[in-house]
DNA sequence: CGGCGGACTGTTATAGTATACAGTTTGGAT
DNA sequence: ATCCAAACTGTATACTATAACAGTCCGCCG
C-alpha cells in the first residue's frame, strides 16, 4: 500500500481539480447549516477543510495534529466535538473499518450510503444505490427485523488502481 | 427489554436451548480446524466458548476479564491472538460498529455475511443473503470497483423486541 | 446597562481498543 | 535426542474516544 502520510496528499482521483471538491463541500456546508440554524464555527469549518484535504479518510488524531501544527489550541475533544457536529449535519461520514472520517460529496442532512474503499490508494467512493438499501431491507424484513441504520463498507480496488495493477 | 444481566444469560432468541448452539459451534470448530490442519488449542477453544456465551457480541476485554477470572494468565495479546485465529478460521466475526465479536453459526472457512444487530436486546442475527452481496457487487462494478470484502452491519429491532415494544 | 442562559471552547484526566517486541515454552519432525 | 516452527507469556506502548468541569462568548430580556 502506497500509504500516504495523510498530511500532504491532495491527489484524489488522479485528474480532477480537487480545489473544486473542497470549495463545493464548504459551500454546501454553509448552505446546509444555514438551512437548519446550525453554526459552522471556525473550528468546525477548519476541521471540515482538513477532512477534505483528500478523498481518503482521515483519522481523528491526524486532524488533531494538523490543528496543533497550525498553532491552534487543540485537544482530542476539540476535534471529536467538531466531528460529531459534522456527522450530525451529514457533512462527513465515519468509516468504521478504518476508524476514520471522510467528507460527504453530496451533503443533504443525515443519510445512509455505501462506501467503496480502495485498498491500494486509500481513496473512498461514496455510493448511494437504492437497490442495495432495498436488498438489505428485504433480507432483514424476511426475518422480521426492522432496519433503522445501515453500515456498508466495501473494500477492494478502485478502477484506477485496478488498471494500474493489471 | 427481556433483558438479562449479560453475564449469566444463556437465553438467546427466547425459546431455544442455547447449549445446542454452543455444542454445535464447538463441533463445527473441531471439524473446521481438522480439515485444514489448524490447531484449536485450549485458549482458542475457551475463547470460542466464551464468545458463544450468548448470541450477543462480546468485547475483547470482556473475554480477557473472563479468562482472568478463571485463573488463566492472560493479557490483551492472549485474547487478541485467539480472536485473530478464530477470525481467520471463520469461526467468529468482528462487528465493526461495536468493536465486538460474535460466533459464526455456520462456519465454513472465511466468508462474508450480513449482520442484523438489535438495538434493544443486543442480539445479532447473521444473514447470508446472496441478493445483498450481488446488489453491492453490481453497484460497485458500475464504478469499475473490484470488490474483495464487504462489511454489512444493520442496526434496528429484532422481531421479538419489535413485538414486545408494540 | 447588567445579569441570565445556552452554545461553544479549553483543559485535564481517563476509559476503551489494539499492537509491537522480546523472551520462553511446547510439540512434533528429522 | 535434537532441532525447528508455532504458540504462548509478559511488558510496554500506541491508538481511539469520552468524561468531567471550568471558562468564554453572545444574544436576549429585564
Ligand atoms: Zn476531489
Ligand atoms: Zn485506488
Ligand atoms: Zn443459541
Ligand atoms: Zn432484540
Amino acid at each position: 500500500m502506497p500509504d500516504s502520510p495523510a498530511a500532504l496528499s491532495p491527489a484524489p482521483h488522479a485528474g480532477h481539480d480537487h480545489r473544486d471538491c473542497v470549495r463545493a463541500a464548504l459551500d454546501a456546508a454553509e448552505r446546509q447549516c444555514g438551512r437548519n440554524g446550525a453554526r459552522l464555527t471556525a473550528v468546525r469549518k477548519r476541521v471540515l477543510e482538513l477532512v477534505w484535504d483528500s478523498h481518503a479518510p482521515v483519522g481523528a488524531y491526524a486532524l488533531l495534529d494538523a490543528l496543533k501544527a497550525e498553532g491552534q489550541n487543540a485537544a482530542p475533544p476539540t476535534v471529536y466535538r467538531a466531528l460529531d457536529f459534522l456527522l450530525d449535519q451529514g457533512l462527513v461520514h465515519r468509516l468504521e473499518r478504518l476508524n476514520a472520517y471522510v467528507g460527504c460529496p453530496h451533503p443533504m442532512g443525515p443519510h445512509s450510503a455505501q462506501f467503496l474503499i480502495c485498498q491500494s490508494c486509500g481513496q473512498v467512493l461514496e455510493l448511494e444505490d437504492p437497490a442495495i438499501g432495498a436488498a438489505i431491507r428485504a433480507g432483514a424484513e424476511r426475518l422480521g427485523f426492522l432496519v433503522s441504520r445501515q453500515t456498508i463498507e466495501v473494500e477492494g480496488l478502485c478502477q484506477a488502481c485496478r488498471i494500474q495493477t493489471a
